[in-house]
DNA sequence: GCTTTATTGGCAGATGCTGCCAGTAAAGCT
DNA sequence: AGCTTTACTGGCAGCATCTGCCAATAAAGC
């Protein structure tokens, strides 16, 4: 089976998965019936992922792979925050894509379900990898420069933040486009804080 | 039993968690040997932890209060560089504390452990209130505010990068001073590019 | 000394997860 | 097509993780 195929199976494990844990909770959903759900036996819902949490990998990656393929475009000769402005989407093809709300609601349940919430930071910190490439492409740094994977650590726990924010207020007020234009607004904003020293630490240090 | 005795009991088992977990392995660690070695008996270690992975938070927790203590000593006319460099020690009796190599060698066991990583990334998320909560009584903005939850988030990120690569600098070269003086630098330096938009956030924003 | 309360330990049991093997289907070779 | 090889799946056995419940013990209050 082919790499791509068996991501695929994953993504549709995880969308039954991300229904049944909000439909009754993560304690109340056994592996069982996330397998039987999603039609597969539980043997090889094991065999696609280490954890009942870690199922909900595959449309949490979406979010941030969304930021991350807006960040890889960034144009050197452009600032973040108007970059951002015009490419980010929390969802690429956010208006067709149906997996949308599901991204978000499993997004405002890891804030309540300390094992989702484990399984999302993982995540999280192997996207910095990808980050700091981006960034030590962009400013000619070696990658594992101290500065680099500082900044793009920075940069992935601004992103966490305003993601977090985001989920909420879709929640409370839909995802309406003044809702997203907002989140792109403030990370943006946030975003050229920390990234604001880049240049300086593009100039080869003797900590670096 | 006060909090501070649990707590004490918590500091111990983990100790002797953390010291299982470096002869032979997380996987071939089990509950029942945890608790074994620590005297107490299975069920009252489940009580104490809900995973055995967590088992080992209580050393964790040691480094990143020691910077969080730092950081709350902060005076508000000090560069956090300046700072950082005579009142930031990575625990705070280093020279005294017998768990300071434990602390580092856990680190470094979260390295190569996703279930230790994973505990100790939401125990550092944890922490990023802690830090909110210091920005925020430093520079005036409600602690709740996008930006300084963004702030936090940053100099949470940067600190942890830079205590990875203490703990496998360590590992490498012993604890001398020159490993230690080398990391608050780093620290210092990184933190001040990230925290440098501080001034500025704190001017209350629109979108705040 | 007696009652009340809090902590522990043991036991039963559900669930999470892995190793192993057999069945099956797809792909390649002749 | 027929055969072989390979890869994936499912079922089963079994260990490990973790929880609920109750009894035992110890500490605290009266």
């Amino acid at each position: 089976m082919s790499d791509e195929q068996r991501e695929l199976q994953r993504l549709d494990i995880s969308r039954h998965a991300v229904r049944l844990f909000a439909e009754r909770g993560v304690a109340a959903t056994s592996g069982e019936q996330i397998a039987q759900t999603a039609g597969v036996s539980e043997r090889t819902l094991w065999r696609c992922f280490r954890t009942k949490e870690s199922c909900v990998e595959p449309l949490l990656t979406k979010a941030i792979e969304a930021f991350r393929a807006a960040l890889h475009t960034w144009p050197a000769d452009t600032e973040l925050t108007e970059h951002l402005r015009e490419a980010y989407e929390v969802v690429p093809d956010w208006s067709s894509d149906t997996d949308a709300e599901a991204v978000l609601a499993v997004i405002r349940m890891t804030l309540d379900e300390p094992a989702l919430r484990a399984a999302y930071l993982m995540l999280r910190e192997r996207a910095e990898d990808t980050f700091a490439e981006v960034l030590a492409e962009r400013t000619g740094v070696e990658p594992d420069a101290f500065v680099l994977r500082a900044q793009a650590a920075a940069v992935s726990a601004v992103f966490k933040v305003a993601t977090d924010r985001l989920a909420v207020d879709a929640a409370a007020s839909g995802i309406s486009t003044e809702v997203l234009d907002r989140h792109r607004e403030q990370l943006a904003n946030a975003l050229s804080l920390v990234t604001r020293g880049l240049s300086d630490a593009s100039r080869p240090r003797a900590d670096g």
